[in-house]
RNA sequence: GCCAGUGUGGUGGAAUUGGUAGACACGACGGAUUCAAAAUCCGUUGCAGCAAUGUGUGCCGGUUCGAGUCCGGCCACUGGUACCA
């Protein structure tokens, strides 16, 4: 054995045993208990990033662990290969998106290979190749042929000046990325899946998935946002406006009511009132996000009109404001600004009236309407026959009255919208759709699928440049044979991220989307890892397609992940020097030189090659607009795969943000040095001893205990706590405890090797290399994956004697060691015969006394 | 704006069910080794205090024998906000 731990050496030999024996294939054995442990696919970027690395490392950990309870795993690996950046880079590099996603991934695979992850690659995927996507466009044709498919207007970014669809994420303070001209919101027909078909199912199935965070289904069940509330409407010219509320109770405090900017109320009263025209057309220029629609000046108009309240008869004013959103319900709100804060800034800020229509429950509480809205429930005033009635009851009323009078309806209502799955982009599935001037959109036929897209093109930044390929464009129509044109739209990219992970369960099949029997032996995954950006939008898309596979009859189960792991993100200091022109430079951590103080505070940051200051910026998530970003791959020539996993699985725990740190890194890699070494002094004994356990003295007895209380703490960290941080801190505690002991003794060296043995297993999810080598070493001509996990043996846990604490008002005055089954009585006067508890009490009177076996007394004393 | 989180020493974090705040590391300081340095090993390390002790988990208040943990109200930061993935 080599007295020095050298990575760069052991972690390649490891790694070429592992795929000479086949060690991580998967096949599906009806005998055996499954295991799917999947880690969300990446996107193909150029390199590897930390919270690619972190993401896999905590995959792979999970994996190997279950492969040690005996399990069938299967961890696959693919990529989210369709996308924005590749389209990006093709106009910025003049290379083929397809040919910069392929060399992407190709190095992309080599990185994750050097780090050594145990993934079956016999399953790889990519989204982009056709074999993939054809299922998709097949999928959906059916979803068409259900219904479940339709097409209409919605609103998308403008580029007036490039002509071209922006991404929210190209539009920055109004304005176009590139040509800086301010963005126009634009109608255009698109496709959508109604995923509000299945709006109630996913938030009822919610309550199955036990194992995920709470944080995460809470999140999904109110973005699904289901809610009870009323269809109402308002005459207007004589034709009903209608509106939605899940507030009738307030009914009788609306002073007026608001459509949006573009709908045809407004659009008519502005053909003869410019400065109405010019408004509504004002509108236009804000980007189609919430956030920004949430957080913009809240503006309006009068446009002339009185609308007739349902109830009173009483005429309120019609206005046009610029937060209704014509895409939502009606198109129209109606306005108690009384009762909701939004309402009442408006009505506030345009001087219309504010109508206090509730009271507090609770007289204590103050009310002051003219200060700020009362958004609580209440009970009615001012509500003529409904006065003095509560929520419930008012609901109930308000809805019956307004039915009888056949100007509305209870409802229940969804936040959620439709999933919109039309792009106006290149590089990405082709929607399977024919339009023919006589049939309408027609479904591309099964046996013309799949729909290719051409991957040989020309990017001039104007957009997709299939839209104008008609070699493309070009066919006839299924359905009449007349020539037509085919949809040169795109899938949204979450199309193909939404059942990837059920086609790495069935991934040979090649007449078929999913063969069911492969993908029921291996569904629903059994542990999800990813991060927790992902919360809604992709995890609600895959839950919505497994329930529209399930009921295509291709999978058997109503949740695709059974146990979800959302991880945090990597973050890193940044550096920056402001220009002369007042814009910003971002510096790489790696080109500044820190001073620091004798506690290790930073004073100052220098750039290395001019030694002059630079500004920290704070730490943020790394990435590239920020220049922060520390290349793993710089990390593992240096110190070697097992150091990076495991830094990244011991610097926090998984479900929180993690701070690069140079110097942690170096002492992960010292711990690794350390194990090693104790591994080589003790084969430097070059004896082998079987474990007698009516033989050990109490300093082995004690090591020993300290074996299985590691063994013990740590199954239940990996498995249950998924805290990986807090398991490695443990066997740390215990490669201490075996440096400290000293014995040579036969039995010494016994309880000394089934020590060392221990920490190698309980560490070879994280650090496998190091774990195959040293293990080898130990048993040569084994293999450590192949070898159990370590099974506690309960009765070197037990315990003649505990530590306990003894405290005085709380505050802790001593500790006893005592039996472990001393009764409470004795545990007390032990206590109380205490020199310090004594001097603490001393002529006051005992109040109180807690006694909690095994753990603390506490004395009350006045 | 709205939804969901987070906040503990100089730093990353630990405290698993309301029961010893700071495990395990990093850094710093002191020492050993070395011609010297690196590496390694040993020790100290929340703050104040010679000590006894006091004090301390973002801020304000509450419940409790006991609160980092539970409740109410704030502040700051992070993720998502439907076309970044």
């Amino acid at each position: 054995m080599n007295e020095t731990y050298q990575p760069q050496t052991i972690e390649p030999q490891a790694q070429q045993h592992w795929i000479d024996n086949n060690s991580f294939k998967s096949s599906e054995d009806a005998n055996k208990e499954t295991f799917y442990c999947l880690s969300m696919f990446p996107y193909p970027s150029g390199k590897l990033h930390m919270g690619h690395v972190r993401n896999y490392t905590i995959g792979d950990v999970i994996s190997r662990y279950q492969k040690m309870q005996g399990k069938n795993v299967l961890q696959p690996m693919g990529w989210d290969a369709f996308g924005l950046p590749a389209e990006n880079a093709a106009m910025n590099n003049n290379v083929a998106p397809a040919k910069w996603t392929y060399e992407n991934i190709n190095y992309m695979r080599s990185q994750l290979e050097r780090m050594g992850f145990g993934y079956d690659w016999d399953r790889e995927l990519a989204t982009c190749h056709p074999e993939y996507y054809r299922w998709e466009q097949w999928f959906f044709t059916k979803l068409m042929k259900k219904g479940l498919v339709y097409k209409k207007d919605a609103e998308v970014n403008w580029d007036p000046v490039d002509q071209t669809v922006l991404a929210n994420e190209q539009v920055i303070d109004g304005r176009g990325w590139r040509s800086g001209a301010l963005i126009e919101r634009k109608k255009i027909p698109q496709w959508f899946l109604k995923i509000t078909d299945y709006a109630d199912q996913l938030v009822d199935d919610l309550d199955k998935l036990e194992d995920w965070p709470e944080q995460v289904r809470t999140q999904q069940k109110n973005w699904i946002g289901r809610s009870n509330g009323v269809e109402l409407s308002f005459e207007v010219n004589g034709a009903e406006l209608e509106v939605f509320t899940t507030r009738p109770d307030t009914l009788m405090g609306v002073t007026y009511v608001a459509v949006a900017a573009q709908h045809p109320l407004a659009l008519e009263a502005a053909k003869s009132n410019p400065e109405l025209a010019s408004f509504i057309d004002e509108c236009k220029n804000i980007k189609v996000a919430e956030a920004d629609m949430a957080t913009m000046e809240k503006k309006g108009m009068p446009l002339g009109l009185t609308a007739i309240h349902p109830i009173t008869g009483k005429t309120v004013p019609v206005w046009t404001a610029n937060f209704v959103l014509m895409d939502y319900g009606s198109g129209a709100v109606m306005a108690v600004p009384a009762h909701d804060q939004r309402d009442w800034e408006f009505a506030t800020k345009y001087g219309l009236d504010i109508i206090q229509v509730l009271r507090p429950n609770n007289d204590d509480v103050l009310v002051d309407i003219t200060e700020a809205a009362f958004t609580d429930k209440g009970i009615l005033i001012n509500s003529g026959d409904f006065d003095d009635l509560e929520f419930d009851i008012a609901f109930k009323a308000i809805s019956a009255e307004l039915e009888r009078l056949g100007k509305g309806k209870t409802t229940i209502n969804y936040r959620l919208r439709d999933w919109g799955v039309s792009r106006q982009r290149y590089w990405g599935t082709p929607i399977p759709v024919i339009n023919c001037a006589s049939c309408g959109p027609v479904a591309v036929p099964e046996e013309q699928l799949p729909v290719v897209l051409p991957e040989d093109v020309e990017f001039d930044g104007s957009g997709s440049p299939i839209k104008k390929m008609r070699s493309f464009i070009d066919t006839t129509c299924p359905e009449c044979g007349a020539a037509a044109e085919r949809e040169t739209d795109t899938f949204d990219t979450f199309m193909e991220s939404s059942w990837y992970y059920a086609r790495y369960a069935s991934r040979s099949s090649e007449n078929a989307m999913l063969e069911p029997e492969k993908a029921n032996y291996w569904l629903p995954v059994d542990q999800y890892v990813g991060g927790i950006e992902h919360a809604i939008l992709h995890l609600l898309y895959s839950r919505f397609f497994h329930k529209l596979m399930r009921d295509e009859g291709l999978v058997d189960s109503d949740e695709p992940f059974k146990r979800l792991l959302c991880q945090g993100m990597v973050l890193a200091d940044t550096y920056y020097r402001e220009n002369d022109d007042s814009s910003i430079s971002w510096i790489s951590p790696n080109d500044v030189d820190l001073e620091t103080d004798d506690k290790g505070r930073t004073l100052s940051a220098t750039l290395k090659t001019d030694g002059l200051p630079v500004v920290h910026g704070g730490v943020t998530k790394m990435s590239k607009s920020k220049n922060n970003g520390i290349d793993p791959q710089m990390m593992i020539d240096k110190y070697g795969a097992d150091t990076v996993r495991l830094f990244m699985m011991f610097a926090a725990p998984p479900i929180q943000s993690l701070e690069w740190s140079d110097s942690a890194v170096e002492g992960a890699q010292r711990f690794l040095k350390r194990l090693w070494k104790l591994t080589f002094d003790h084969l430097a004994l070059d004896k082998s001893m079987t474990l007698d356990l009516t033989e050990l003295n109490q300093q082995q007895s004690e090591l020993r205990r300290k074996v299985h209380q590691t063994i013990k703490k740590v199954s239940h960290d990996v498995e249950v706590r998924q805290t990986f941080n807090t398991a490695i801190a443990a066997v740390m505690e215990l490669t201490n405890n075996i440096s400290k002991f000293k014995d040579d003794s036969d039995q010494g060296i016994a309880v000394q090797r089934e020590a060392i043995e221990a920490c190698i297993l309980l560490l070879s999810p994280i650090t496998p290399h190091i774990a195959h080598q040293l293990w080898a070493e130990l048993n040569p001509q084994t293999d450590i994956t192949t070898v159990p996990w370590p099974a506690v043996d309960e009765s070197a846990l037990m315990q003649a004697n505990v530590e306990m604490v003894i405290s005085v008002n709380g505050k802790v005055r001593g500790k006893m060691t005592i039996e472990a089954d001393a009764d409470e009585d004795l545990i007390f006067h032990t206590a109380l015969a205490m020199e310090n508890v004594q001097k603490f009490i001393a002529d006051k009177t005992i109040r109180k006394k807690i006694v909690v076996p095994n753990k603390l007394v506490n004395i009350v004393v006045a």
